[in-house]
DNA sequence: AATATTCCATACGCCGGAGTATGGTAAACA
DNA sequence: TGTTTACCATACTCCGGCGTATGGAATATT
C-alpha cells in the first residue's frame, strides 16, 4: 500500500510535469499546453504546479528544453553509428515509424511555429537535421552546394510527409504501399 | 464626402466579414480568429457581427468555403490552359510565390489541421491537387500507382517548403538561389 | 518532541472572448 | 410623413485559463 511505485509516486517533480506536458503536446498541440487542464490530467491541482514552476510560460520553456536535448542526442545515437553515407539517409526516412513520441511532438511544433517560443527551438532542429543530411550527401560525392540543395529538398519531403500524415492521407504505417513509398522516396532522392 | 467608395463602405456584409476572417487567418493563424479582435481590426463592434452571423464558428465555415471555392477555381485556372503537362507541373512550383494570400491562408490552415471545421477542407483540397499532379505524370508516360506516389512525394515537397518558409529557413523569393533551388526540384521530380 | 521545509489543496481576483438583450439611427418604403 | 427594416453600439452574463494567497499535511531536521 505504501510502496512509491513510479507510477504512484508520493509528489511530483519538475521532470514529470515536462514528461506530461510534452504527452499533452503530443496528443494536442501546443495551445492546448494549459495549466489546469494539465494538473487534472495527473490528477492534483494547479497549487503544485505553481510550486515547481513560476509560469506556463516557464514550463513550456523546460518541455522544449528536454525535448530538444533528447532529439539531438537521438540523432547523434542513430545516425552517428551508421558509416555509409546512404544507409544513413535510407535511415533517416525509415525511423519516421519508430521515436513515435518525438516525432508527434515536433509536428505539433511545427503548426505552432509562430509561437516565440517554439521558432527558435524548431530553427535549431531544422538546422541541425539538414546539416547531417547535407553532411552525408556531401560524403556521397555531391558538392556543398547542391549537398546543401538536396537537403533541403530531402528535409522538405520529411516535413510534407508528417503533414499529410496530421491529415491522414498518407497510408499506413505498417502497409506495403508505406514500405513501397519510402522505396520510391529514397530512390528519388538518394544517389545510387 | 457622402461619396462611399468601396474602402468606407456605408454598411458592411457578410463577405465584407470573410474576407476579413481569411486575411486575419493569413497573418494570425486560425486560433486568432476571434470576434472581437476581428470587430476591432474592422473598426466596428460585434454588434455588427452577430446579426450577420450566428457564431464564431458559422464565419469560420463560410470563410473556408470561400476560400476553398478560391483556391479550386484558381487551380483549375491556371493549369488548365498549360498543354504540356511538364511545363504545368513547373508552373505548380513557381506559383508559390504568386497567389500570397491564398498560400499564407494555406499555410495557417496546414498549422490548424487538427481543428474540425478545417480538417475535411485540407483533406480535400489536397486530394484536389494531387489529383492535378498525378493526372500530369501520366500524362508523361507513368504508370497510375507510380504517377500516385510521385504526386504524393510532390506534394510533399510543396508542404515542406511552406513549412520551412514559415520558419524562416528557405531561401528568399526573389533570390537566385530560390530560383535555382526550385530548378534543382524541378530536375529531380519531373522526368524529362 | 518540536520545528522547519516540502509539497499540495482551496479559494480567490483578473482578464479576454462567446453569445444575448436591448436600444439607437439611418435609409427604404408606404 | 410616418413606419418598417437593416445595421450597429452598449451593456450585460457566462466561462475558462492565469496567477496569487493562504493554509494544511507530510516529511525531514535538530
Amino acid at each position: 500500500m505504501k510502496a512509491l511505485n513510479k507510477k504512484e509516486r508520493a509528489t511530483l517533480s519538475a521532470g514529470d510535469w515536462e514528461r506530461e506536458a510534452l504527452e499533452l503536446i503530443a496528443e494536442q498541440g501546443v495551445p492546448a499546453l494549459a495549466v489546469e487542464p494539465l494538473a487534472r490530467r495527473m490528477g492534483i491541482t494547479k497549487g503544485s504546479f505553481y510550486w515547481h514552476f513560476s509560469s506556463r510560460e516557464s514550463l513550456l520553456k523546460q518541455a522544449l528544453d528536454r525535448w530538444e536535448e533528447h532529439d539531438s542526442r537521438n540523432l547523434n545515437k542513430a545516425l552517428g553509428a551508421i558509416d555509409h553515407p546512404r544507409d544513413r539517409l535510407e535511415s533517416f526516412f525509415r525511423r519516421i515509424g519508430k521515436e513515435k513520441l518525438t516525432h508527434e511532438v515536433y509536428s505539433e511544433l511545427c503548426a505552432a511555429s509562430g509561437h516565440p517560443q517554439v521558432e527558435p527551438v524548431l530553427e535549431r532542429v531544422a538546422e541541425r537535421r539538414m546539416q547531417h543530411l547535407s553532411a552525408a550527401f556531401e560524403e556521397l560525392g555531391m558538392e556543398a552546394v547542391a549537398a546543401r540543395r538536396q537537403a533541403r529538398l530531402t528535409y522538405s519531403v520529411y516535413l510534407g510527409f508528417l503533414q499529410l500524415q496530421k491529415q491522414h492521407q498518407t497510408p499506413s504505417l505498417s502497409s506495403e504501399e508505406f514500405d513501397a513509398y519510402i522505396e520510391h522516396v529514397i530512390d528519388t532522392l538518394i544517389p545510387s
